[in-house]
DNA sequence: CACGCCTCCTGTGCGC
DNA sequence: TGCGCACAGGAGGCGT
């Protein structure tokens, strides 16, 4: 999924867009076990911002008093993205009288593009929000592993238990290397589990704890990190993600920004997707294995256990 | 509690 | 060309 630069950067496109915008309408997807939840207290609020922790989205909302005391979360999962397109115009076709209650999702069965259908209008949209600027904030998930719920501001605990016990930015003074090496020392976790955890620090993903690991030189399955290393890590993943955000992010498959465009961070990868591949530090062949359930690559020589 | 495994989904790319 | 399978950037829930 979208990580921490990947999700930095769809924010940098929506927050201009979004702030400010009242939310006219809103339709989700039906479907059963949909992760989107209490959308409808959306409707008549206003977008104050889009702020970010970690892989999330968070904007707080303004009922009509002004008081902000709800906030739309929201989390892009493996497959997610935002698209911002025009309100359609009313359609002739459409029933008379009917209609109105529930909008028409978007999302009809993907194959059929048949009939006139518009070749290049989105698939796969789960949420589609209807802003007081005649604008559409579609969100695209095919694989339904993303959420959006409205909540009480802050209060996460029972609802979103990953943001409620999220640990620090680690872009900013709150993700201190002291506390992250006892942190590390404390577990006997793989580290590269422990950075996939996001409570040791926040926003880390597959790609980036490999890019993070490999540019420390410390193996993924690594149990033991002392001081010095985990130093080295903290380095790097500071490194690693402010060169990603800079670049707009990464994407191998799916990640898309709010404009469609893709994220260049790709063609910087030194570890993630370089299986089999020399490492560009030594020349040794990458290798791919497998660690807390995800594809894994590392230089076997660099990255000792 | 910490850890590790399984699951939720759909699409794609690969090998046969 | 077609089919089946493995795999995909995340997180939650459960068993040990």
């Amino acid at each position: 999924m979208p990580e921490l630069p990947e999700v930095e950067s769809v924010r940098r496109q929506l927050a201009p867009e979004l702030r400010g915008r009242r939310v006219v309408s809103v339709w989700w997807d039906p479907y059963p076990r949909t992760r989107l939840s209490d959308l409808h207290l959306l409707e008549g609020r206003r977008l104050e911002d889009v702020h970010r922790r970690g892989k999330y989205l968070l904007c707080p909302l303004s009922p009509p008093d002004g008081r902000t005391d709800l906030e739309l979360v929201l989390h892009l999962g493996m497959t997610g993205s935002f698209r911002l397109v025009p309100l359609p115009a009313p359609d002739a076709h459409e029933e008379p009288g009917s209609g109105a209650d529930d909008e028409p999702g978007p999302d009809r069965a993907d194959e059929d593009a048949a009939d006139g259908a518009d070749p290049d209008a989105p698939t796969h949209v789960r949420a589609s929000l209807v802003l007081d600027d005649d604008r559409v904030l579609l969100f695209r998930d095919p694989r339904r592993f993303g959420r959006m719920s409205v909540v009480p501001a802050g209060e996460y605990r029972g609802r979103i238990p990953t943001l409620a016990q999220l640990g620090p930015e680690p872009l900013s003074d709150a993700f201190e290397v002291g506390r992250f090496a006892a942190a590390l020392a404390a577990t006997s976790a793989p580290v590269k589990a422990k950075l996939l955890d996001q409570r040791l620090v926040a926003g880390v993903g597959n790609i980036y704890a490999d890019e993070a690991l490999w540019r420390a030189r410390i193996h993924p399955a690594s149990r033991r990190v002392g001081r010095r290393r985990a130093a080295a890590l903290h380095r790097a993943i500071r490194e690693v993600l402010t060169a990603a955000i800079e670049r707009e992010g990464t994407t191998f498959r799916d990640y898309q920004m709010v404009n469609g465009q893709s994220g260049r961070y790709v063609d910087l990868l030194d570890a993630y997707g370089q299986g089999d591949l020399p490492c560009r530090r030594c020349g040794t062949a990458m290798r791919r294995t497998v660690i807390a359930q995800r594809g894994t690559t590392y230089c076997p020589l660099c990255q000792r256990p």
